[in-house]
DNA sequence: GTCCCTATACTCGGATAGCAAGTGTCCGAGTATAGGCGG
DNA sequence: CCGCCTATACTCGGACACTTGCTATCCGAGTATAGGGAC
């Protein structure tokens, strides 16, 4: 079982426009460079973003991207389920229903109690990510960060947003 | 994110295995035959289930397999780990350590605060997993499964175990 | 009738191909900007 | 000096290769059984 790396970097990347003040934009390429990571892919997972109407983009010169909305108004979910194709880690395939037992498909209960109890947990996990906000994220670095991290994060900001 | 097919093959064959009769074994792929999947790939979960210690193995002519223990003793989780080669979904790669803000790596936090807010929520998917055993799926079938499929399942075991 | 031996058939177990999805990259379409020109 | 126009450079966005890991399979090693033979 595996999550996309690209979960790592949306979540990391709504924090640092987050950060940002208000209205102010920063490119793909620009938040790559933020974080080390490839910039073509990068990007590729800021649209997942932008489609999923958790970041907006602006085109052109001095464009890029800034939140669509407060970033208490964003959950952990929100941004896993933008960029994960699918977050139902557990498929049922009814399996139940094949080999030697299998009966007429009405005949069965509408869910297998194993796919019951695998999609409880998944519910749970669910409901973590729904009671974290990109905020808390925010307020943990502001609270965790290293003070020269935070003098050189600024700094970058100042020289990227001119 | 995607769980491993085996997971849900797995739980199925550990609860068939739970309705035998005592000290009963049946082969691999006469479990793979009673759930309708391919016999051989079927076979790989089950030697996974073997070396997590779940279930025992019986070589030779009337050999097969059996639970290691009871079935209340055996947990879903224990059952995904044994399939799941890493049950670590999200995986921090530490980018926060890279870019133009990197410092010292001694001067970081233990735990990036995202990060910690994904394992927290893997540890509610965990726990919930934890609580539920073999025995409890067993009780859901015995409860839910129509008596056209119990009967079908007890001739076919009588027939299998000769 | 009982015990032992041997051949057998069946079991598990690890090593081996195939395929799908995630990973990584590139170039083209579109747009706000900045400078130059005209009034 | 001010406003408009045009060329430009930069942005996003979707289409195209590659690699990793899950999916699926096979054949060989080992063993308990079942039958036959000897005592």
């Amino acid at each position: 079982m595996r999550l996309s790396e690209g979960v790592e970097w949306a979540l990391h990347s709504c924090t640092t426009l987050a950060l940002l003040p208000p209205d102010a934009t920063l490119p793909a390429a620009r938040l790559a460079e933020f974080h080390g990571v490839p910039p073509a892919y990068c990007a590729k997972h800021l649209q997942e973003l932008r489609a999923a109407g958790i970041i907006e983009s602006t085109a052109g010169r001095k464009g890029g991207y800034r939140l669509a909305r407060l970033a208490s108004e964003i959950t952990f979910w929100d941004v896993v389920q933008a960029v994960e194709s699918d977050t139902r880690a557990f498929r049922c395939t009814e399996i139940r229903q094949r080999g030697p037992t299998a009966i007429a498909k009405a005949r069965y209960s509408p869910v297998c109690g194993i796919a019951r109890v695998m999609y409880g947990a998944e519910q749970a996990w669910r409901r973590e990510l729904e009671a974290r906000t990109i905020q808390d994220a925010v307020d943990s670095i502001v609270r965790d960060a290293d003070p020269q991290v935070a003098v050189k994060a600024l700094r970058w900001f100042q020289e990227v947003l001119t």
